[in-house]
RNA sequence: GGGCCUGUAGCUCAGCUGGUAGAGCGCCACGUUUACACCGUGGAUGUCGUCGGUUCGAUCCCGGCCGGGCCCA
């Protein structure tokens, strides 16, 4: 036990009790213990993005349930991983030192970069150095390592009960190997496979991405009318497209099925204008009757839509657009007039942007261009981390399944979904949306540097041409394995890119792909068996609402695909964080604060209070500039410090039993509000158990506390003994309930009376409050006197007096079965409000009314 | 266009499977009371978004509309 500082404060607690927790391995998961074990998947923050207070917010409300699961006995396995692997990273990188990766270059020794730190500025591309893949990719290293040092400061700062020797990152070996291992079992089962495809194509970074990174973003654009010709001499059909850059690529026109404008018309033929191919009419339901002419054109590929026709209708594939963006050199065979191959030279080699022009000049030119082009805005495709509209390339890819070609995989996922305990319930619905909306099996392959390689060579043939079909998959033993350096068992290095020789697969994988097995990472699934077991399925998968469609859903996928097997038991879903404007909270707004210097300025327990009295999948409002909710927690963390010197400053050697009817009360209520708030947390509801507490915390200090101070200081013998048995029964309670969102001081108050960590204390049961109470404790007696007490002090109030003025008579007036229990109270009432002579009358009131009361006059 | 959440005191929110509303902050007044001036005490404050329906009775259930947010097309 420590001793009771004179002035108790709030600054310092942090520093002191972190390291007091680390040293002494506060909240180290014990694998060797007995007991249950209470498992969280915790959210890998991504390292090369800074915090802010959503990240404290939403990791607060986790920590709440681990504190209390952990004082409820279990053995809490918690652990914090970085995710550091993917684009974010080699973004940042790019702009803290000042260069890009460009993987024709050889390695240089030494490389020292142009800048170091930045400014936070982006630097533009023009001025980045171009240095090797292997120098790129050690930056990378050295800068999310110091990213990582940051966030766990502010964590350990935070208070979070990590155990911080249960580390992940995932870009980290282990995480290498188990993420290839992982990938590999997928191909070895037939769940991971290639396909070359058209593929949503980000021109900036020149990497394939995966549905669940689109985004639709309202962009201008304008409607062309393009003239096409019937073969059979009928005239012209016109049509409305947005990118007549893509004309040299049309496969067909289509139109709805049920449109009588066009039914004779399917089956026949036109020509494309400028460039005279001969497409045929085909008929679609997905063809809008009332867009545009109620007929497009179908190229390869303009938007999503002429994926799927171009599938469903079994139609060729022109496709003009390079991976760079630009129209591609050769034109496709399909144009054949002169004509048509001169206009295509012409974009040959542009963007799309520049393409568009020349072709609008030229159908000008020509005539085939009807009446003005009217501009419009419409929902356009973006990578969400990019800024060009997403064009869409053939290649060759990996993916994995998802459902969305299996019915009984997506069937599987669902049952999973509804299995899952979503905490609030309404997010599984989330969930549900994006699995039956799925639209394609899940592409994970990137043409980036810092992820996982494909774990993946391909042979080359005799001319030297790889086969893509059969790849060479690496022994498990061989894993973590770099394609680019590594060469297949049964090869040589000289054989590299050899007729008759290999090649290694140079993509990465999406970041996801790794992220999808945070339980399997932290847990030691295939490093570590005895690990994994006890620990898996997690008991709580804690994250975000807007990540449902990407981690939590891949995640249950890769578990299910895997061992066909739930993930965790729970989802806790945190809202967002919003500004006084209710928009969320952005850098670009300016309105973010950090979350270290907020830390430091209202100190931990107070910005935990906030994040802690908002529910799972609330939406909580902030406002830097007027913190309310922190200056109350911060209040509140005072009033605890207060409260326990305070209480423990009163003699406790005759302590044991309570047998005052006030203090009776005061515990019958403390039972209840141990009962419910152990209730709402089971519930995943930290908040209802905060304000539960909160709520009885200020009634015990306001009320009972006072009521009982005079008794607890002066009386004597049984009397005194009963209140400070009452006062510190109720001390250890209220620290024990508070532990979870104020585990500073509540620490620090644990320590002036205990031994040991409050954080490893027992859960506060019902039965320790009730037995002192006992069964027939009259649990509305202290609001009874309590109501008595507030109307005397308001008398003195009114009267403009102290509340240390003397009252020589009180009466007042109970209804009659009041009567004898405010009698049991009347000396501590009588003791705490001054008063000489306390008169209780039986009238015929509803509640405890105070009928006359005169005030001793004050002196001069 | 479809789905989900949301609209309660000036602000932030609570309101337990329907009985005409609560907390804190802020505001006003009083008080330096020996745990707390990062304080204490008391007080005022609401056609519970809007229009209908069910019901003896609706903030709560149902439907329409309006506003805010998110997800998906």
């Amino acid at each position: 036990m420590s001793a009771i500082p004179d002035k108790p404060k709030l600054e310092g607690l942090e520093e002191k009790w972190g390291t007091v927790w680390d040293t002494a391995g506060t909240y180290a998961f014990d694998r060797d213990g007995a007991g249950e074990v209470y498992s969280i998947d915790t959210p890998p923050p991504t390292a090369s993005g800074s915090l802010h207070v959503g990240h404290v917010f939403s990791y607060t409300h986790t920590d709440t349930v681990a504190r209390f699961h952990r004082m409820r006995g279990k053995r809490v396995f918690y652990p914090m991983g970085w995710d550091d692997n993917g684009l974010p990273t080699e973004r940042r990188v790019q702009n803290y030192y000042g260069v890009r990766c460009d993987p024709t270059l050889p390695y240089t020794e030494g490389f020292v970069p142009p800048h170091d730190g930045g400014n936070g500025k982006s630097i533009k591309a023009a001025d980045q150095q171009p240095i090797s893949r292997r120098n790129f990719i050690e930056l990378c290293e050295k800068l999310t390592i110091e990213d990582e040092k940051q966030f766990e400061d502010l964590w350990r700062t935070l208070g979070l009960s990590v155990d911080w020797a249960q580390t992940y990152r995932t870009i980290g070996q282990g995480s290498l190997r188990a993420s290839q291992l992982a990938f590999i079992r997928n191909v070895e089962r037939g769940e991971a496979y290639q396909a070359q495809a058209p593929t949503l194509w980000d021109v900036t970074f020149r990497t394939a991405v995966a549905q669940a990174e689109l985004e639709d973003r309202e962009q201008p654009s304008a409607y062309h009318q393009l003239a096409f010709h019937r073969t059979d001499g009928g005239g012209d059909i016109l049509i409305d497209t947005t990118r007549p850059e893509l004309l040299a690529a049309c496969v067909a026109l289509v139109a709805h099925p049920d449109d009588e404008r066009f039914q004779p018309l399917f089956g026949t033929t036109v020509r494309t204008p400028l460039f005279d191919v001969e497409v045929p009419i085909m008929a679609h339901h997905l063809a809008q009757k009332d867009k545009g002419t109620g007929i497009a054109m179908i190229c390869t590929f303009g938007d999503v839509t002429d994926v799927v026709w171009w599938r469903e209708l079994q139609l060729p594939n022109r496709a003009i657009l390079g991976f760079d963006g630009r129209i591609i050199s050769e034109a496709p065979e399909a144009i054949t007039s002169e004509a048509g191959r001169a206009a295509f030279a012409e974009i040959a080699g542009k963007t799309v942007f520049s393409a568009k022009q020349v072709v609008v000049d030229k159908l000008t030119e020509s005539g085939e261009l009807v009446g003005d082009i009217r501009k419009i805005t419409h929902p356009v495709k973006f990578f969400e981390k990019g800024d060009k509209p997403l064009e869409i390339v053939s290649t060759r890819q990996w993916y994995i399944k998802n459902g969305a070609h299996d019915e009984g995989l997506r069937e599987r996922l669902l049952a999973h979904g509804r299995e899952l305990n979503w905490n609030p319930d309404f997010m599984r619905v989330r969930y549900e949306n994006w699995v039956e909306g799925l639209a394609g099996d899940w592409l994970i392959s990137r043409q980036r540097f810092f992820g996982v390689p494909i774990p993946v060579w391909y042979p080359l043939d005799v001319d030297g041409n790889p086969v893509f079909d059969q790849p060479i998959i690496p022994a498990i033993d061989q894993l973590p394995v770099d394609p680019s350096s590594d060469v297949p068992a049964g090869y040589t290095e000289e054989q590299r890119g050899q007729p008759g020789g290999f090649q290694g697969e140079v993509d990465v994988m999406d970041t996801w792909a790794t992220s999808s097995l945070t339980p399997q990472l932290a847990g030691g699934w295939e490093r570590d068996s005895e690990l994994f077991a006890q620990v898996y399925p997690y008991s709580l998968r804690p994250q975000g609402q807007d990540i449902i469609r990407t981690w939590l859903f891949s995640t249950l996928l890769r578990s299910e695909l895997d061992c066909g097997q739930l993930p965790w038991k729970n989802a806790g879903i945190s809202g967002w964080i919003l500004d006084p404007d209710r928009k969320k909270m952005s850098k670009s707004k300016g309105n973010v604060v950090t979350p270290a210097g907020m830390l430091e300025q209202h100190g931990s327990d107070a910005v935990r209070y906030w994040a802690s009295s908002a529910k799972l999948g609330t939406d909580a409002s902030f406002d830097p500039q007027n913190p309310t909710q922190i200056k109350i927690g911060r209040r509140l963390a005072i009033k605890l410090l207060n409260a326990a010197k305070f209480t423990l400053s009163f003699d406790a050697s005759g302590a044991g039993s309570v047998t005052e009817a006030i203090d009776r009360s005061m515990l019958a209520r403390l039972t209840t509000v141990i009962e419910n708030a152990t209730t709402a947390f089971e519930n995943y509801d930290h908040a209802k158990a905060l304000e539960l507490t909160e709520s009885f915390f200020w009634t015990f200090c306001d009320d009972y506390l006072e009521l009982v101070k005079e008794r607890a200081h002066n009386a004597t013998g049984q009397d005194q003994a009963s209140a400070v048995t009452a006062l510190r029964t109720a001390l250890s309670v209220f620290a024990r309930l508070f532990a979870p969102f104020l585990p500073y001081a509540t620490e620090e108050v644990w320590s002036w009376f205990n031994e040991g960590s409050v954080h490893q204390a027992a859960w506060p049961t019902a039965a320790e409050a009730s037995a002192l109470a006992g069964d027939d404790a009259d649990a509305g007696l202290l609001d009874l006197v309590g109501g008595a007490l507030i109307r005397v002090r308001g008398a003195k109030t009114d009267a403009k007096a102290s509340q240390r003025t003397q009252v020589t008579l009180a009466v007042v007036q109970v209804p009659a079965a009041d009567r004898d229990r405010l009698a049991s109270a009347a000396a501590d009432l009588s003791a705490v409000g001054r008063i000489t002579e306390l008169r209780i009358e039986v009238a015929d009131v509803e509640h405890v009314t105070v009928a006359e009361i005169q005030l001793e006059q004050a002196e001069g």
